[in-house]
DNA sequence: AATGAATGAGCCTTCATTCAT
DNA sequence: TATGAATGAAGGCTCATTCAT
């Protein structure tokens, strides 16, 4: 496939991001993209032949421009520090609704499970990005417990445990709705099971 | 609308949960329930006016037929049983998914809130759900303190950060899938954290 | 067919009467007379087979029951009293619009029409009210004309063209309105028109 | 909605025309017009949304439509002449049925009626054309009478009188049917009530 | 490359009519 | 006689996708 024209197919990419934030993925409709995109409907066609392969690639997108963002630290920060930083990143993906795909992304795995589709390890983004961070935050608490900062008997076990507490806070932020005073509460309490006063 | 017949409206919503069950809430169509309930078009008319309400009233069904189920325990249980029990209960449903409502559920509270529907807490289902689950766990983990068989400071708290937990797993489970093993390992986890050896 | 009740249909006629003076001919469905008739759907099948028999039906009645009504007269009245009397007849049917079959016979009618059925001429109540109206005019005015009261040189030319005049306020009340004001002033000019000052 | 063909939309209004024409307001279907455009169901979405919508668009054609025809008269026309040629037209409209919208705009006027809708004056086209047309006929007759060609006390009750006549003539056209004969003898009748021999 | 009119399948809904009770 | 649940055809409308330009 010839290269076509990558600024508007990341043009389509970046605009359509809003519309799944937005509706979700099943409920999105060609028609909800087009307007989005001041594209031509034909014009789409020529850059994405589905709805699932625009998704696919507003994931693939937003997995490439992690990282971007984040706030710096001294070198000399403690990891309590960073834990401290890490729980408020958590924070605001949680609370983050407007702009998050987390919902969309639900609904394409949901699809994907009932139509039977087995994903491989390497395509379940939401499986990846899981075990990306119950691994960030199992070296963290080993670093702390080294640093004496955190007490942790089985930081593998901690790490994914506080990542599903944060996944249950996320998808309740989706649905029941929460505040964020909720959420502090989670957070600090989860912090608190760590660090040694 | 007359009652009609509430035996036919019963199998309706029977039927209907187990497609809710496998589609999930936004991409079920009234041929689906249709087809599930050998009726005609015209026939679930008499009964049911929109999806909505079908699915309304599944729920509502859901709830009723609750607490039907459940092990009993003798009398002389300690606390330590009856949360390994509530545990086993937790673990089943997070590995129920032929049968369960959750995802569609989700989708139906994710649909609301786009669409701005502001629920009456009375209305939230979903929420009405995770504060009774939460409450339960708060007694039965007093109930241990005090019993010395637990440690707790903070029994609130805590019970909220396992439901969260539990949450995280059941949202996992439908969307990346989650393996047995990692539920009880998980679940385990918990209740380690809780009681003293 | 044997006479079934008698009674019960007298009482399906009489409701559906409403219906179409308030929703015409065309607009009327099945659901509607059911709903007037405080009747199953199946039973008013045993009575009628379909809409367009109810009409008919309720046309025969309307036709039936005429005559009724109408002021008497003193039998010393003058043809110019009698002529005021058809008058004011004639501007209670042109204002009477809740309680009118009229633009109903209208649809009817031009339903036919389209669908190529060819009236007799016994069956055209239209033609055939038309026709009687005309000759009561028409009987009427001689004998105004032979009491010396009326002018007229050709009473069947006369009878025939005020008859379609009433004609045209009839539909010009029920499509663009017609106020009473209007009405008076046309039917004075009329009687004007006939009477010797 | 942009502008789409104006061509196409145009074709759409022409071929709806005659479906009006023949079936009348009420009972025509999307379908009707879809079969009768050679378009399909979605391509007509794209520039009508609505039977109404569609009416609408046909009677501003029309009306848009008007004035082309009309046989020209010598500059030397009596009034007599005038009010022949105004008649003819008349006789025209009250027998054209094949292709005329009259009823399909008295079941259009009559269903906004019986659903409580109100027309602005402006927008209430079967009164406009009725008072177009008795200014018209005023102005002549008063021309007549200047002329010496008519008699006539009143020409605006007079003017008014013989459009409700006429009126009369074509709802009865459209209904009960009428003769050719007919029409001449009362069209003559009118005219010779104003000429003076 | 790009457009957007056009298609037709498929969804939701309503209606006249039937039929077991 | 009488009921009203049930049916399936038909109508209104939307959507993903194609194609001539």
């Amino acid at each position: 496939m010839a290269e076509k024209s990558t600024k508007k197919r990341d043009f389509i990419i970046e605009r359509s991001y809003a519309v799944f934030a937005k509706r979700g993925y099943t409920a999105v409709t060609m028609q909800d993209i087009v307007s989005a995109c001041e594209i031509s409907r034909g014009g789409l066609y020529l850059y994405f032949t589905s709805i699932e392969e625009i998704f696919t690639a507003v994931i693939a997108a937003d997995i490439a421009g992690r990282g971007e963002s984040g706030e710096a630290l001294p070198a000399s920060a403690s990891t309590s520090d960073i834990l401290a930083l890490f729980m408020k990143e958590q924070k605001k993906e949680i609370l983050r609704k407007k702009k998050s795909l987390l919902f969309a992304i639900y609904e394409y795995y949901f699809s994907l499970h009932i139509t039977q589709v087995k994903l491989s390890a390497k395509d379940n983004f939401l499986k990846k990005q899981f075990e990306t961070a119950v691994l960030i935050l199992e070296n963290l608490i080993r670093d702390g417990v080294l640093a004496g900062e955190f007490f942790c008997d089985d930081p593998r076990s901690t790490a994914t445990n506080i990542m599903y507490t944060i996944e249950g806070l996320k998808i309740t932020a989706r649905t029941s709705g929460i505040s964020e005073a909720a959420v502090d509460k989670q957070l600090i309490y989860i912090m608190q099971g760590l660090i040694i006063e």
